[in-house]
DNA sequence: CTACATGCAAAGGATTTGCACTCGC
DNA sequence: GCGAGTGCAAATCCTTTGCATGTAG
């Protein structure tokens, strides 16, 4: 699923009209490996750690919002200083939110089907085209509460 | 309900070993009418506009944060460029969420009771202590879909 | 009177942009 | 070779902080 979400997403991006470059690849095959979101100095730093030729924190932000222009990453606000990135659900659909304990600052995924149904089933009913939801559950993680 | 809430607001900081101000005061009640969230610039501006003795911005984003702390305001990100902020449901419990057009950037509320079901029934099963949730939708307003 | 509340101006910090250079096509 | 992709450094701009003054209690 990682190599594929990449391959998928430089097919979609060329489609688009754009060049292959080492770093938007680079960028791309970081974020497939992912379990959860991350930060834009968070991807830069794990650059750094395993590529001879890092990528430059501009270039993170710019291939960042390539992609989300692209709807190939969701942004996701957790409240915390800095916006994070993950991929988004590929076409197949599996999907997530987010849990973000406000003490230590962890974010952790979850998924759960009937609020995604609540979600479709609300989305019908709004003023709005819904095209993309976001969910953030606020609160004290196992560690911190004790 | 709004001069109530700025009473109300005004008694539970006080409990909390504040004094009163003019800005505050101010903020709360303009926050008091308000039908949705507004930045700390949409603030500055209305206070601005109404009083001869407007509140620097300084103290919005003081203020602001206070309250936060205190949960009588919301924190709201909407993926837009500045944070925005609006009153916390009162021990009443209404409460709401929020509809984003990415394209004229408007933002109004939704509720839905069968969604807060599903939040507070998932929020029990998740590893953390949950205290607070927040929900977004992105898509087309009606005059920008159209 | 004492300490918190506020205004003003300067600082901070995440993100963006200008420009020159490289590399894909 | 042309133009998109990238790095570097400077610029932006929302938000925070330092310091002096006003004012509640």
């Amino acid at each position: 699923m990682t190599a594929d979400w990449t391959e998928y997403a430089e097919a979609t991006l060329a489609a688009a009209g754009h060049r292959r470059g080492g770093a938007r690849r680079a960028v791309l095959e970081l974020l497939a490996e992912q379990r959860c979101a991350l930060t834009a100095v968070e991807i830069e730093d794990a650059l750094r750690a395993r590529s001879p030729r890092p990528v430059s924190r501009a270039s993170v932000y710019r291939i960042l919002d390539e992609l989300e222009r692209a709807r190939l990453v969701a942004r996701v606000e957790t409240g915390q200083t800095m916006v994070r990135y993950e991929r988004a659900h590929g076409p197949a659909g599996e999907h997530h939110h987010h849990l973000v304990c406000d003490s230590c600052g962890v974010v952790m995924p979850f998924s759960d089907a009937a609020l995604e149904r609540a979600i479709d089933e609300l989305s019908e009913r709004v003023p709005l085209a819904v095209s993309e939801h976001e969910i953030v559950l606020h609160g004290a993680c196992a560690a911190c509460s004790s």
